[in-house]
DNA sequence: CTTTTTTTCATGTTTCTTTCATGAAGTCGA
DNA sequence: TCGACTTCATGAAAGAAACATGAAAAAAAG
């Protein structure tokens, strides 16, 4: 239930009191007394959120934490420490931490603070799945990948931009203009031999049988089309 | 570019300055002056991101102002008030805000407090591994460990940055910018030369063949990938 | 001051884009 | 039915852009 929070503090006094705190409201908690122990857990545990001392033991201080664990992890970081200079804040803030606490501070502004960042944490906004699925193509378009057939295939940068607009209204005839106009720009409107070239590197690509294209579809003096086997009886087999 | 602030006061030099501050460094601002004002420009103008102040003209305040928005939206809320007054602070907690500025406050820290919840907000999705591995490439994010082949790998500062940011996006295709904006900073963002180098040493360290590159791919005018040859079918031969 | 790392540049090579010529296929009116 | 016309697919090749590479100067680290 509790969300996990790694505590990073080397005091033993002070590491027991913010853990009483934190587990009264129902917080689950673990605790790292130097730097390293910190990079360790917080990849190891996976906390919801870490408290971070900025003073700590050895050569590693609460910043170069900080910075660390934002190079594999993007846990919420509250910085919690006696330094109270504007500069220590502001560094605090650039090695990527998500709130700054000075000591000494109460046990309701922590628990406010911690509850703050977690809130916003969990609201999970919707993740896009910028993948498109049609027949045997899939487009991630987040990665910038297509697979045919469930290999790879690389295109070139024009290739995919004309792929990529075809996809986006596929099963639609897409407009010779459009799609010149969107992948080349509007001067190059009426130059419907870079759309002639393009198609044909995409089926040479992604078709079976080049000449007699499943996907890529012409529709003569109009435009081209994205067709997806699956959404339609597809069992023109001749 | 800028994300849209909405600040809410009803002093205006206060607005304007905090504007100014705002504008300077990239950010679209909207002002509201009354309550009733900022509840119809937080729906209407959907900012991503509201400085609220406590004390407003007419019966409704800031808080209450804070609760009808979260009726309806998830925007950030960064509360902006003289009112030092723990119980004041908590009670902004409480209506939701996200954080809790006192004045006066500098120019600097609001920017840090409005950079920090807004790349919180940016980046919902975290991603925690100790360790990835991909193929034959082992990446130990906590201490900076690469090895190849069981063999550990020796990078430079600026070598394993670069690795770090493919890795974290193994399986996708890295755009040149991308790369060089985490790596190197914003103002490199087309230096692409620097990329060429820094690519070749990693290959040159990683790879078998470096002139037939397994796991750092190109793709020519866009970017880079770092493919885990397990994952796929790796039928790429050739 | 030596060694390592980073930056910079010039070179040849590869890959991609643009362009054009050809023949096939379809449309339409005589 | 026939040719005149339009639209396509295709192959090939010149031109342009992007790339890998080696090497050396500059800067940073030790």
């Amino acid at each position: 239930m509790g969300e996990k929070i790694l505590v990073v503090e080397d005091e033993p006094r002070v590491v027991r009191l913010v853990s009483e705190v934190l587990k009264a409201v129902g917080y689950q908690v673990v605790a790292a007394t130097s730097g390293q122990a910190a990079l360790e857990m917080a990849a190891l545990e996976q906390p919801n959120l870490v408290l971070l001392d900025i003073l700590l033991p050895h050569n590693l201080d609460g910043y170069e934490v900080c910075r660390r664990i934002r190079e594999f992890s993007d846990v919420p970081v509250i910085m919690l420490t006696a330094k109270a200079q504007e500069s220590d804040m502001l560094q605090g803030f650039d090695v990527g931490a998500d709130d700054y606490l000075t000591k000494p501070f109460s046990a309701k502004e922590l628990l406010a603070r911690v509850r703050a960042v977690l809130r916003r944490v969990q609201r999970p906004e919707e993740i896009i799945t910028a993948t498109l699925t049609c027949g045997e193509l899939e487009i991630d378009f987040a990665r910038h990948i297509v697979k045919m057939r469930g290999q790879r295939v690389a295109l070139t940068r024009t290739e995919y931009a004309l792929l990529r607009q075809l996809a986006v209204k596929a099963g639609a005839v897409v407009l010779h203009q459009d799609l010149l106009t969107s992948v080349w720009g509007t001067e190059y409107r009426d130059d419907i031999d870079y759309l002639r070239a393009y198609i044909r590197y995409l089926r040479l690509k992604l078709e079976v049988d080049p000449s007699n294209p499943e996907y890529i579809l012409t529709s003569p003096g109009v435009g081209y089309m994205l067709t997806c086997p699956d959404d339609e009886a597809a069992t023109t087999s001749d």
